[in-house]
DNA sequence: TATGAATGAGGGTTCATTCAT
DNA sequence: CATGAATGAACCCTCATTCAT
């Protein structure tokens, strides 16, 4: 019997169950594979998540959270406008990078009901954090008059085609440098777009 | 017993799995099922497929290439490269609301590995129309100098962003308009945009 | 793969479930033991029964029907009423006798919810059919005058303490007869009583 | 950690077993309900008992020397055979009406190999003491000549009868006092019985 | 061609039992 | 004495696949 606390049995047990979730899916991935992955045994498990759905939602609901968290900790300091959105941008690429799919694979699966407002929630703070860098760039001059919501929504939109880009199609992948030039190219008032734009 | 032609038989399974694997996803789609929804049997069904794989196969196959044929007839009588662009936006994202999420379903699941050639072999295609018509555009003029390769990545990757943004999010879609505007925004002279983008 | 007709399945699953749930109570059955013991695959015993539950109804529910038809069938042509309790209390105490414990089996387990009504409903019909006789009894003379309901509630309470005694403490059996004559004892007139209880 | 006394705990255990024994049975209770409801730890309760089976042995143990000092104890200084028998079935049924199936219980499950010992040495004594009144009443002239162990059997027998009732049709239930009516007629003599059974 | 009964590996989950602390 | 995390066999059930008809 290989004795850990409570709390590294947990951790080990999230940790597999991202890896085993995101490479094969919720319904693809196994208790099994994700107990043997954890090196615990598939009633440990049980110990920590009452099945298989509560330790994906535990899952899912700790990796936006610390999404979240990260994005909020590196623009808490940013006063540029731009800078923040880049920052923004950037944070955002290299999450997905090193978790890839995780987030998208919350899309599908269970007719699209599953954990539904998890993700609103999440996203509702996404976008939250986005309008208010971009309300910030428009009274501070920086960024075109705009409306800052429809504007958020497109930003996320186009982070999210890098996300499914890399998911779906890594052999050919724009770099993050042009995500985020092609993103401001659209919110820079002209006068500092050439900067930016012509590096 | 209904007798139908060999043909009818497996157009009629095609359109049901389109319909439950859209619905459930790979893995939520069970063989019987989609036999129910042909009103066909579990053994009729495996005249046709070899398998659940191969019945996944064919029906991916097919809906690639009815995009891509649908993409090449739209645009074939098109000359002019911004109303080309705008059309193949229109058509993917046309698509993508009737379909939600085929292309996704089949970037999940099987760990990545499932059906990659035809993927690849779609995505090329996708990106050679966008490709020509970028051409097209700079040749003539419409479009601004630029690296086509890089650009019809960054559309393709818009897009596909749109794409996922319906799946997962649909409640705060920006709109296909704002969607087109935004590509073209990066792609036009300066003259035609308005001098949005001065470089 | 062992062909059978459908039907020939589905009694021959219920034959082993009657031998494996007697033997072994609801819990303590397992599928996987009716299903070998029936010499059918688990999937294939899923083709004929929803659930473990519905397995166990059906059975419950077919051998109540199998009980009151054989009763009402044996009394249907007699005439005497002393002779109708007798076959009554025969028939039961033959059917307990070859079945054991179906019966009890189904008085535990699930905290006492599990088909109840089933119960309810076939209780009643064995109940409403010694009322019948037992009233027949009065009207004719036979027997002496008393609450019909509560006479038959003791006599099915005396039958249920031989079933009982069956299963419970086989060694220490009275017989059927002396059953069916402690239960007439209570029933006759004086003058009828001599010739029963002192043979 | 709250500690008890070694006689303590074991008593805590056996009365949360009984308990829990008595809602779901032998195979529905786990360890772990009862031990929860004991108010101790999983472990701590295998310090008692070597498993379930000792446990539940255990308890059973207890239950029927319980049940059998009850009726001594209440029987002991009562002189008249009729008031006895009256007793010796009130005791009986409150007992059952209490703990309501746990003498059930052990007659089903394990295919009815389980503990048959204990239950036989308990039937064994339960028999003797009836027999023992018995013989006092027929000694005594309270109650007709007959062969006592039979009597007692059919006895015993009726109030498993009242027993089952309880568990398995309790809207349907005779009155105790029915019970003992229905039982006595059978003994006492003539001149004792208002003539029902004159033999 | 077409059927659908049959198979059995594998899914999620429970639970009696052990043992390091 | 006491704890409770850990184990793994066994539970009920599903489903891709086969094959006699």
């Amino acid at each position: 019997m290989n004795r850990r606390s409570g709390k590294d049995s947990k951790e080990k047990i999230l940790d597999a169950a991202l890896k085993v979730f995101s490479e094969y899916g919720y319904k693809g991935a196994s208790i099994r594979m994700i107990a043997n992955t954890a090196q615990i045994s598939i009633g440990g498990l049980y110990l920590y998540f009452r099945n298989k759905e509560d330790l994906y939602m535990t899952l899912m609901k700790k990796r936006f959270k610390y999404l979240v968290d990260m994005i909020r900790e590196a623009i808490q300091d940013i006063n540029d406008p731009v800078e923040a959105i880049t920052t923004f941008i950037k944070v955002h690429l290299e999450y997905v990078k090193s978790h890839k799919e995780l987030i998208i694979t919350h899309g599908r699966e269970h007719g699209f009901t599953f954990g539904i407002e998890m993700k609103r929630k999440f996203f509702e703070e996404q976008r939250s954090i986005l309008e208010h860098i971009i309300h910030k760039g428009i009274d501070s001059g920086s960024f075109d008059q705009c409306n800052a919501q429809e504007t958020a929504r497109i930003i996320i939109g186009t982070i999210r085609g890098f996300f499914l880009s890399i998911v779906v199609d890594p052999d050919n992948l724009f770099s993050p440098e042009e995500c985020s030039k092609f993103i401001l190219s659209g919110l820079l008032r002209r006068g500092q777009k050439n900067g930016i734009i012509n590096n």
